[in-house]
DNA sequence: GTGCTCTATGTGAGCGCTAACACTACCCGA
DNA sequence: TCGGGTAGTGTTAGCGCTCACATAGAGCAC
């Protein structure tokens, strides 16, 4: 009472009900009087009585949480992402329990995941770029629903994912357009499938131009990488287009173009993807693909909810968002 | 049964046990034979038990969640502070659960401390760096655990927070040392208390060296915004050392520079707040200050737990982590 | 009037857990 | 021998809510 409280018992007693009549205006049942509605909720405004949702989960077995697995949620992608599936989980009513694991292996996924169903969450989000993340899903229980993003296309369990491949074939047939030969590309992190995608889509409109794609540059999404591979890159006369896998690994390509006195676009055009909020103000600004994080983000908490609210089973689902290119200044025709 | 899984009592029956010892054993309590506790646990793995936090909540009136209020967990430094709030509150088995505001205005904030009460959250943590978030405070409960983080220092209110007059006297004493006769300031949005604590600590540094401040500039912690205030400065042949209040302002500042020929940091130092990672890719690589988000976390949830253990009443505690100087490429003796 | 439907409300049980207390051994000192 | 601790365990009563069902009254046809 003093620290827990009203209970719905004593909104009842103020407004002369039952417990259960305040149940059914509270959850807007509809053979309610209008009268007592209105007497309930004038009660409850007087008492400054508050749900508990506690109660409510363990009757009927569900909270109204979502848990949201996720690594590394510094990088501008996940938290993106995370902030927006926040935003409209909210907006139906939804809180969102973060789990943010260091590692993306399965036992670091499977612990976030026992710790959200522990506190028995509605549904599961995970943010699982990578291989081993997949493994630790298989085990999990089949009632529990679950929408991955960015995981696995070929295991069949719910997905969304930005369409990483359709990006990449963009931006490089992009860089094609504008009379370059061909077009190096500095990827992620190989086990992360957005990784793959970008790559893929690279070769595929290189090969579709009819070209050998140039040796890859392996990163790792950091600017610190880019920056290891552009200092490769800047020293290759041949070097006139480089696509990277993030915006970061540009920043990193570009300061290394930089420092070996590359101009860019002039002599090197480069463009990025993500469209960090800042990419507009590097040097030169940047050309990029966006990826449309609320898009994903609704998209993946219907897939859920319907899950939820159907009982379960989505079985394979699975949605993709196309991104937009965005011109900028870091390409250009090449010279000659 | 089938969905809920095994509770408790299954567990007991397995083990030839009540579900009271079960429920001590779970709970670490020491009256338990060693031989008890082991078949117990056995049980429990045989059945693949998970205790439900929900049941468990109900009871004790408190969840094993904290919840987090956060504007913007786009930004580095919220996102940051966030990720790291959220590993330290799962190494103590509490979860993390997100209420993010698009506005800092108290209804916003009311309405997410309202969700998170419904969900009867163990506490709260609020990284409320603005004005109008401490009023949405003063009407809370007065038994809910409360931490703000960067909030308003002259509330009565827990309050952790990075020194940012501290850093911001250092970064313009590092720019009065390298021999530049003044520093101008490149500030954050005007409501926020980081920004007023920069702006304090600059002018402070100024003041001691017997200087006069020149003009504020205002930004608004965007890199358009940077960039904006660096087209007026680059204009400036006075202007020889410039001190913006994150990472992001500095690289519109830089890029801003560079367009008008002015190099840096032959002509004109510059320096940031925050140390993103990208920082060390800017060019030219920026000096900066790095505050530690990881004792941020630390210190909060530890003040936290503090409060959730002893009942309450933290009453006006305050912690101020302090940062550090990153120098790096960008800070140069002025001219001549 | 009787029997029916339909709406508005109340009653009781129980979700899975913890807290408080009760109980049973058993050991120890007097 | 017996009281009195103390470790180990069981029993009971709720926490605040929803679900399934019971009930009461109103409306209406015959």
């Amino acid at each position: 009472m003093a620290v827990h409280g009203p209970a719905m018992t004593d909104v009842a007693r103020l407004a002369g009900v039952s417990h259960q009549t305040v149940s059914r205006v509270l959850n807007g049942h509809p053979n309610v009087r209008e009268q007592t509605r209105l007497r309930v909720r004038a009660a409850i405004a007087e008492l400054g009585y508050r749900p508990n949702g506690a109660a409510r989960a363990l009757v009927t077995g569900r909270s109204q949480v979502i848990g949201v697995v996720a690594q590394n949620t510094t990088l501008y992608g996940p938290a993106s992402l995370l902030a927006a599936l926040e935003q409209t989980a909210a907006a139906e009513g939804f809180a969102v329990s973060v789990g943010s694991v260091r590692d993306l292996d399965h036992r670091s996924i499977s612990a976030a995941v026992e710790r959200h169903l522990a506190h028995r969450v509605a549904g599961i989000v995970v943010i699982a770029p990578v291989e081993s993340a997949g493994e630790a899903l298989e085990r999990l229980p089949k009632d529990v629903p679950l929408v991955t993003v960015d995981g696995d296309p070929h295991r069949p369990v719910p997905l969304v994912t930005v369409d990483q491949v359709a990006g990449a074939r963009a931006v490089t047939q992009h860089l094609l357009d504008a009379g370059h030969r061909t077009v190096w590309h500095v990827s992620g992190p190989s086990d992360w499938f957005d990784s793959a995608g970008r790559i893929e889509g690279w070769r595929e409109a290189l090969l579709a131009a009819g070209i050998v794609p140039p040796p890859l540059m392996h990163g790792d999404w950091s600017a610190a990488s880019g920056y290891r591979c552009g200092q490769m890159l800047a020293r290759m006369p041949e070097v006139t287009a480089i696509f990277t896998a993030n915006d970061h690994l540009a920043l990193g390509v570009l300061r290394a173009l930089h420092e070996f006195g590359r101009k860019v676009p002039a002599e090197i055009s480069v463009v990025g993807f993500d469209d960090v909020p800042e990419a507009a103000y590097f040097i030169p600004p940047l050309t990029t693909v966006r990826p449309d994080f609320d898009a994903v983000a609704r998209a993946s908490l219907q897939m859920l909810l319907t899950q939820i609210v159907s009982g379960n089973g989505g079985g394979a689902l699975r949605q993709t968002i196309a991104p937009t290119l965005v011109a900028r200044d870091s390409v250009a025709p090449p010279r000659g």
